[in-house]
RNA sequence: CGGGGCGUAGCGUAGCCCGGUUCAUCGCGCCUGCUUUGGGAGCAGGAAGUCGCAGGUUCGAAUCCUGCCGCCCCGACCA
């Protein structure tokens, strides 16, 4: 491909709007344009870089027995009530307004319906349908470029079986496939367990990309890969546990001591002499949580331990519930439930509020002066701390979602009434599972992970073209002369090419558009170096250049891929 | 949907507070010509803007007021 024939509009300044590493990236290579808030057209470079991806990912699909549909994204609404999604999705399903249509999200809802009343025997099964096509959810705040957009390219699988084994085996076979796909593309990838939300079902795993551009927080495990969402995430830590000498009950004066911060500088104590209160309404009834020294509730499992809603109790309700406001509220003569983090299981000796404002108690006992105290693991993980499985620290960070299978079970079938008959002739629902990768979030990712302050740094397998061929002054005869060989030699041995032949270009342009761009190599031809019969080849991951003879270029570059470009 | 910011030529911006002969600025990019060609060139000439949209105030609005639209960020949300 010639430079000067071709659609790359790159830009030398960030524009306004894009705020993180991959979406700056994308623009300024001309890879995207925005056309509305979480709407992006592809433009040639971008699009090569997408048919990469699918290609991937459709090698791995037809590897494991999938079989490549391509469904509507035109959807009648109809099928979509038959399993109650139209609600489900509230606004995030787009609806179209001069038909009872609506721009599907998933496909789950059309694949049950191919499969319905054509999978009828047991000797059907297992089947694997999966497409990569374009999903279209109203997202109340695109963001982040290409990462979250109200449009974007997903690949969906969906697996039907008869058992439950069966459905395993499926899981199974998606769960090595994402690891070849995105191993393949180049992404430094973990996995985490999540649960599996409004999609219904039982088991499900997440593939996550680690980036500050991420939408969730996770802890996770560099030795033994334990990896869990914030929210439900576990860790070692120590409990403050009971001190020999065991302290009376005594009422300490506190004037306007709000926080363990105060009260710490106030009493000269230390955080972990501390239980902090918290008081959530959970069924319309009060709920005294503590947490040892500063640490936050984490409302997750708060609420998992609940089962249930909560909310924190109002200002006016604290003083209502207690008798005193918020800083001042304690354990001590607390009428209602009480739970208390792991951590501050038994513990005595602690300073907490009195239930009277401005008075804290000292010298609290959990086994004397409380009853009842229930406890459960409600702090949130915090980085450094010991993984719960080997004990090495952890790390919290957020993460970009890329992948997450599903195991689906009846939900579908049974919803649409998707039924086979087993050797007995018994009727049963379909075993169904969903798996989907996030195609142009691959893309973000790889960049978000491969890049430095020049531009991107693609990896073989992604490049939009393998070499990026510079002549540097194509108006020296040379110079062009030299380039159209190179150029036809590469193509002749299948490299693809971008052949920078731009002739009102400087230098400075070409080499600052090709570290922008970032294909693996780079060939610069100037007249310089030809006078002695040489070029010079650069390698963009490691900034090295060699200058090589003419003749000798092609079993160079051959020699160079293999050894550093691939590796 | 709450909070904040922004909208002036393809991109990045000045002017806005204090309305008017600086009133549409500057850099990059673009076009023409010549020179230049190893890290975003030089000279000369040129094209390009409904100042987001619609009302209003005023003799006069990019500037003040009202409404709307769009974009970004934080939060909520995220099958």
């Amino acid at each position: 491909m010639r430079f000067s024939k071709s659609f790359i509009p790159t830009l030398r300044e960030t524009p306004s709007e894009a705020v993180v590493t991959s979406h700056i990236l994308m623009l300024r290579s001309g890879m995207i344009r925005m056309v509305a808030a979480g709407i992006y057209s592809f433009l040639p470079t971008g699009y090569r870089v997408i048919r990469k991806i699918s290609e991937i990912i459709r090698e791995e699909m037809n590897a494991i027995g999938g079989q490549e549909f391509h469904l509507p994204a035109l959807n009648p609404k109809e099928i979509w009530e038959e399993t109650g999604r139209v609600e489900a999705f509230g606004d995030i399903l787009f609806h179209v307004k001069n038909r009872e249509y609506v721009l599907a999200p998933t496909h789950e809802e059309i694949m049950t319906f191919h499969a319905r009343n054509v999978l009828k025997s047991y000797k059907d099964f297992p089947q694997i349908w999966y497409q990569i096509q374009t999903k279209f959810r109203n997202e109340p705040r695109p963001r982040s470029g290409v990462i979250r957009g109200r449009q974007f390219l997903m690949k969906d699988a969906y697996s039907f079986d008869i058992s439950p084994e069966g459905l395993d085996k499926s899981y199974e076979l998606h769960d090595q496939a994402y690891r070849k796909i995105f191993d393949r593309c180049g992404l430094k990838y973990f996995v985490v367990g999540a649960s599996s939300g409004a999609m219904g079902g039982s088991g499900s795993e997440e593939f996550m990309v680690k980036s500050d551009a991420g939408e969730d927080t996770v802890a996770h495990c560099d030795n033994c890969g334990y990896a869990a969402n914030v929210e439900v995430a576990e860790s070692k830590v120590p409990s403050r546990g009971r001190e020999e000498k065991n302290e009376e009950l005594k009422e300490i004066h506190t004037p306007n001591i709000r926080s363990i911060n105060e009260l710490c500088e106030f009493l000269k104590i230390k955080e972990t002499q501390c239980a902090k209160s918290r008081i959530y309404v959970h069924l319309g009834k009060p709920v005294l949580i503590f947490m040892l020294g500063n640490e936050e509730v984490n409302e997750s499992k708060l609420v998992k331990y609940l089962g249930g809603a909560v909310r924190p109790a109002h200002p006016e309700e604290l003083v209502e519930l207690t008798g005193a406001e918020a800083g001042s509220i304690g354990p001590v003569g607390f009428n209602g439930r009480i739970i208390a983090d792991l951590r501050l299981k038994d513990a005595n000796n602690l300073y907490g509020g009195a239930n009277k404002t401005d008075y804290h108690y000292g010298g609290i006992d959990f086994t004397r002066d409380a009853k009842n105290i229930e406890y459960a693991d409600l702090r949130r993980v915090v980085s450094e701390e010991g993984c719960i499985k080997c004990n090495s620290p952890l790390q919290v960070f957020t993460a970009i979602e890329l992948g997450h299978i599903f195991k689906l079970g009846t939900k579908y079938s049974e919803a649409m009434g998707a039924m086979f008959l087993d050797e007995k002739g018994e009727e049963h629902p379909i075993i169904m599972g969903s798996y989907g990768i996030g195609a142009d979030r691959v893309m973000a990712c790889f960049i978000e992970q491969h890049h430095d302050e020049k531009g991107i740094i693609w990896d073989t397998a992604l490049a939009p073209f393998h070499v990026h061929l510079m002549g540097l002054n194509l108006k020296n005869e040379e110079v062009a002369k030299a380039c159209e060989e190179i150029y036809k030699s590469l193509t002749d041995n299948s490299f693809d090419v971008l052949f920078d032949d731009r002739n009102d270009a400087q230098a400075g342009v070409k080499f600052n558009d090709a570290d922008l761009l970032g294909m693996p190599l780079q060939i610069i031809v100037g007249d310089r170096k030809l006078k002695t019969n040489q070029v010079e080849v650069k390698i963009r991951k490691t900034g090295e250049r060699f200058d090589v003879e003419l003749d000798k270029l092609m079993p160079k570059l051959k020699e160079i891929w293999r050894d550093t470009v691939l590796k």
